[in-house]
DNA sequence: CCGACAAGAACGAACGTTCATGCGTAGACG
DNA sequence: CGTCTACGCATGAACGTTCGTTCTTGTCGG
């Protein structure tokens, strides 16, 4: 387990955009638009009109691409969560077979895709709450889709002993608490890089589950 | 470091309320229905008219208690963060003279002041963003002063060598996010009492921060 | 000519706040 | 002691604004 391994990602103009572009023009400039506001002011603080104008568009026409408020909340939702489970199991799945360094390699993802996509992050923190239904639900289950990625890394190395804390059931609710709370402070032109955010929280996340490195 | 010290109140029915009663009647009522309402909706999805009901009175008497709803918000963040801030440097100051165990009490309180005031610690987390000049800044400020706390706490145990963690000027920061999001998930009937959360998280923090127990 | 895209006007509802009014009571005053 | 007054508490109505959504109309390329 090397303490300095790099992240995907280094270089921030390589990150590929949450929305991208998907031919429709305006559909892409309506879900960034929304995410920043959405992060900016929540859910009910940002109106369909505020998202129109930041989007350069009217505001009847949100409706052509996007039902209603809470659909275009769910959409963004649902991208970032795939995109998160994605680079997360593909990190895990690419690390080496030692249990501490899969979970290394999870948190090193989890916590570059923290710093890339802050406002969608944000957004995934405190508004699921105003969605319901379906579109609740479907949030809901891929969000814990990812948690359950720590909680079976967390338990395989307590099984076998490689994480020798008497919490393993829980710990790894802690671990995804600090890491995803990155999204409220975080400044790119801070003190701290991305690359140490990385760092700091892998090797935060082994000594929280005292791991022993050795693997044995 | 004894791993079990009981937390400072256990029965559940002795916490005292962050409201209390200031013979002023409708005031209490009025400000317990906002924090359940803003913690269940957020602060711009609670309105004025749903506040006056769950409080039994009518819209335009609350005016005669709070001069506006952000002013009402800011009332009840800065009971709960001076509770907070005063029960945490009070376990503190009552713990006994190493660093480790002062930590500890600190996280234990904290902990535990998470677990009896949820719905207040829900709001400090994501409403604070609803207030303006001065009211927020006076927040913003009393937080800042219960982080320093453990900042302190920290560097101390950092300088004397009882943490060895390479990272402590980011560490209190880490397991104070660790610590705060419990509001999010914890009930009260689930799998973990309070003691549980309590003692799991003292240990998580010195885990973290990579303590040696034995003090040096 | 049909469907995707666009815009303005309008809808009813809900928002935070203010106003006008009244009741009860504690304290000042002759 | 009696009375006036001022203030705290309470209410329903109303103000102007903004909300999410829909309607109507129109353009334009395949």
């Amino acid at each position: 387990m090397n303490d300095r391994s790099p992240v995907p990602d280094l270089m921030p103009d390589l990150v590929p955009d949450l929305i991208g572009d998907s031919g429709r023009g305006n559909e892409a400039a309506i879900l960034r638009a929304a995410l920043r506001l959405y992060a900016e002011r929540g859910f009910n603080g940002a109106s369909m009109r505020d998202i129109a104008r930041a989007a350069g568009t009217s505001l009847s026409n949100l409706y052509n691409y996007f039902p209603s408020k809470a659909r275009l909340l769910a959409e963004l939702l649902n991208r970032a969560n795939a995109l998160l489970s994605a680079q997360v199991s593909s990190a895990v799945h690419t690390a080496g077979e030692g249990v501490a360094e899969q979970l290394g390699a999870a948190v090193r993802a989890y916590v570059s895709f923290v710093a890339d996509y802050q406002t969608a992050m944000l957004i995934a923190l405190s508004e699921v709450r105003h969605l319901e239904g379906e579109e609740r639900t479907q949030v809901v289950a891929e969000r814990d889709r990812n948690q359950e990625i720590f909680e079976d890394l967390v338990a395989a190395g307590a099984a076998s002993g490689v994480f020798t804390t008497p919490y393993p059931q829980d710990a790894a609710r802690s671990i995804l608490a600090m890491c995803s709370t990155i999204a409220t402070w975080y400044h790119p032109e801070g003190r701290l890089t991305k690359q140490d955010l990385c760092d700091q929280h892998a090797r935060y996340a082994l000594a929280l589950l005292e791991g022993r490195v050795d693997g044995r």
